[in-house]
DNA sequence: TGTACATCAGTGAACGCGCGTTCACTGATGTAC
DNA sequence: TGTACATCAGTGAACGCGCGTTCACTGATGTAC
């Protein structure tokens, strides 16, 4: 049913000789396959696929797969960072800074679950390293406020102290418990034996799970 | 600097033309494997060679590499179950009804990350599903008791109501926030940020998280 | 404004790798007479 | 107790696959004269 004869497997067919800008394009390709099927997914030979470029025309971009794979990577941390923010924009600023700083939290840890559930590839993608050689969480790339996923936790927890909620005393290291919750919860939703889930009632046990962490902390 | 001269990349040389028990010899290749490397480490044929054996020859055993796979899951899954038991046994029982109750609960946990930490590879294995298309968490293999780790937080939780210290209204689904705690930690420490902590200092973090569990569900 | 030339992005072909899996086989074992 | 035979565990050889990566190339682009 195709008006021409250019085969559906073939390649878009650039006009120029050039590509334009292939480093985007392998880019956005590797983002795609992220987004679809995890780092493991992130496939030198078919992001250039999806390029329309043969396949070792990558590597006057990426110096290796792995390279591709972290600045992949970094594109997702940079989405999660993002949506982490955009659930801080929509808290109402006129209460007590106590529950501001509270709420603060809690955006960030929604915001986390969030991103699990409507991206689960690039979510793991950023934040699950055994799936791949990713190596040392590298300095991750930051979301419009400038900040990575991480920085944001760790600021508002210090919110959260400044505000006199939590005790300077139970400060250190509480990030690391936060985050625990948040990411064990992110993992039973995407692939452990909470997939079952509908986004309402995974919201609900996330909102539970902040209460937890919130009178636990 | 062998004495013999069969050279060391060759099998171990069976006397006998059968094998003897080659599905257990398949089993603990397979199970070697996964600790050190994770689910995504347990390859048929890696497998076949430590059991000096041809590849194919695994299929008398095995319907495919998910089935072998499927099998060292089953078995890591009753080494955490054990794990966990473990460290169930050294609870001191004399104590009142509302601390025993929640010291094994805590116990659970401790087991969970203490696991987690000691068998990295046979821990993703057992719980981290993304790594391999491990599919539905299937029935869990057992330990000692009979019950799987699933079985066996749901059961501390549980008991933890009948000690009146969670009120019933909480009960639903609880076992999956304590889950999400101390699963999102584990992974944190075995390929995360936190991967660089000594065992005490680690044990010290999971303490905290069991208090915070404890505090907040 | 027009031509020669250097640059370097993308091409074409090929490599070696290890994997899971299938096929027809062989020969040790255990059973039936 | 000894022999014929069926069973079936492990063999040997091969398959197709897709991957990452390397090589020498070509031809469009942009710059210097």
């Amino acid at each position: 049913m195709k008006l021409n004869n250019v085969p559906d497997s073939l390649p878009p067919a650039r006009s120029t000789y050039r590509h334009g800008d292939l480093r985007r394009a392998l880019l956005d390709a590797g983002i795609e396959l992220a987004r679809d099927g995890g780092p493991g997914a992130v496939v030198l030979r078919e992001a250039t696929r999806r390029a329309g470029v043969v396949p070792n025309a990558a590597y006057r971009h990426f110096g290796s797969r792995h390279e591709l794979l972290l600045a992949v990577r970094a594109a997702a941390l940079s989405a999660a960072a993002g949506a982490m923010e955009k659930e801080f924009a929509v808290l109402p600023c006129d209460q007590p800074p106590a529950d501001f700083a509270r709420a603060q939290v809690r955006a960030i840890g929604t915001g986390y679950l969030r991103f699990a559930q409507a991206e689960p590839g690039l979510f793991r993608t950023a934040f699950v390293i055994s799936d791949e050689g990713l190596g040392v969480v590298g300095p991750a790339k930051a979301g419009a406020s400038g900040m990575d996923p991480f920085q944001l936790l760790g600021a508002a927890i210090d919110r959260l102290v400044d505000a006199g909620v939590l005790d300077p005393a139970r400060r250190p290291n509480a990030e690391y418990l936060a985050w625990s919750a948040v990411h064990g919860l992110a993992l039973l939703i995407i692939d452990g034996p909470l997939r079952a889930l509908d986004a309402e009632t995974a919201y609900a046990l996330g909102q539970r799970l902040c209460d937890m962490v919130e009178r636990g902390l």
